[in-house]
DNA sequence: ATCAAGATTACCT
DNA sequence: GGTAATCTTGATA
């Protein structure tokens, strides 16, 4: 089942292809780019989360000081040396959660963090993880998923979540068979104090769901 | 044992 | 634009 159908809450049919294993064996910047647009699925309680990756960061293990991983191999950061394709997931400021994809061969270290999405199945559930209530008006579904923190929270992304492959069916990531055409901007990343002078936050130009236009 | 920092967010002026 | 909230982790003693 790597070829199939959803409807989103709006009504709308897409047909979708799960990527393949070998689609997060590269470079995290290449894949940290390529996953802007993608569509990212997550099955819950017999409840399915659908979201297009709007926004992303590129860390690598080897070169970037602003990685985890740069310290080398921790409890904390052992899910970043794993081969690419597993999910990161960390805990951070005491109250929450980060994802990651890891990219690369094992031992590397990389991994692109998902820092926005656009909401597209499942709206009232990440409305209710979120704020507490299923109603939700333009404005607040905006703010849904546009921040790492942001879309862990609604689409229950925690520690439970770490280490988990995304060639497997609970958690994985497909691209559309008609994809959209949109440009890439890169930018300096966010939230980091070392690495700055890098150009690796990618986003999609005038998405509208961007943690920082 | 203690401690500072952190890939953030919400709410304030 | 500023800052409080909140706690795990990794480093140092």
């Amino acid at each position: 089942m790597n070829d199939f159908e959803l409807t989103t809450d709006n009504g709308k049919t897409l047909k979708l292809i799960k990527l393949k294993p070998a689609f997060y064996l590269r470079n995290a910047t290449t894949v940290a780019k390529a996953l802007l647009g993608k569509i990212f699925v997550r099955k819950i309680n017999g409840e399915i989360f659908a979201a297009r990756i709007t926004e992303t960061e590129a860390y690598d293990g080897r070169t970037d000081p602003a990685a985890h991983s740069f310290i080398g191999k921790t409890k904390r950061n052992a899910t970043m040396f794993e081969s690419g394709g597993l999910l990161y997931v960390y805990f951070i400021y005491g109250m929450y959660y980060c994802a990651n994809v890891v990219t690369g061969a094992a031992g590397e270290g990389s991994a692109a963090l998902l820092r926005s999405m656009e909401p597209l199945k499942g709206i009232e559930q990440m409305a209710f993880n979120r704020f507490k209530k299923r109603e939700v008006s333009r404005t607040e579904i905006k703010s849904l998923l546009n921040g790492p923190g942001k879309l862990c929270q609604a689409l229950n992304l925690t520690k439970k979540e770490n280490g988990l492959n995304l060639n497997g069916e609970e958690i994985f990531i497909c691209r559309e068979k008609r994809p959209r055409k949109f440009e890439i901007v890169e930018t300096s990343r966010i939230g980091i104090n070392r690495g700055t002078e890098l150009d690796w936050r990618f986003y999609i130009k005038d998405s509208g769901f961007i943690s920082k236009p």
